[in-house]
DNA sequence: GCCAACGTTGGC
DNA sequence: GCCAACGTTGGC
């Protein structure tokens, strides 16, 4: 399995939102990055990512299961953009601020802390497990 | 609200 | 194919 993040402002798609969706879970639109976009294609069923708020919160609050692999996105008609659908599976705990990630000195190497502007990234088995520590939050 | 970093666009 | 100009993201 595979560990990711999704960066998303709250004012524009918030944890509150995706959790609503349910098991139905939500297209991850809008996304105009090719390093994103590659990211994406590479996800599959089941695997796992942290939603992550950013800008205001800067925070890591909550664990979603990609539920669909990459599909043309039906919010553009352009064949070169794709995205998954996504589902909330629970909340953190406490959620683990981007000042704490960057404290942490094993996660100095995280994508998080290094590439602020990409919005999907990958995160390591090892950072995925430390985040979650830092957070309280069951991990699996 | 500001601005640095980065990605994309388009003229040449 | 290069690079300047521009737009956007996101931390501070």
């Amino acid at each position: 399995m595979n560990y990711w993040l999704f960066k998303s402002e709250a004012e524009v798609w918030s944890w509150d939102q995706q959790v609503a969706k349910g098991d139905e879970g939500e297209e991850w639109d809008g996304v105009r990055n090719y390093q994103a976009r590659n990211n994406m294609r590479q996800m599959k069923i089941g695997d796992r990512g942290f939603f992550y708020h950013s800008r205001a919160e800067k925070e890591v609050v909550g664990i979603v299961e990609i539920i669909a692999e990459a599909h043309p996105d039906s919010t553009i008609d352009d064949t070169r953009w794709e995205c998954v659908d996504i589902k909330a599976i629970r909340p953190f705990q406490t959620p683990v601020s981007l000042a704490m990630c960057k404290q942490d000195e094993r996660l100095k190497e995280m994508v998080l802390v290094n590439n602020t502007r990409l919005s999907v990234q990958p995160v390591s088995e090892a950072e995925w497990k430390i985040v979650c520590d830092l957070g309280n939050t069951d991990p699996s």
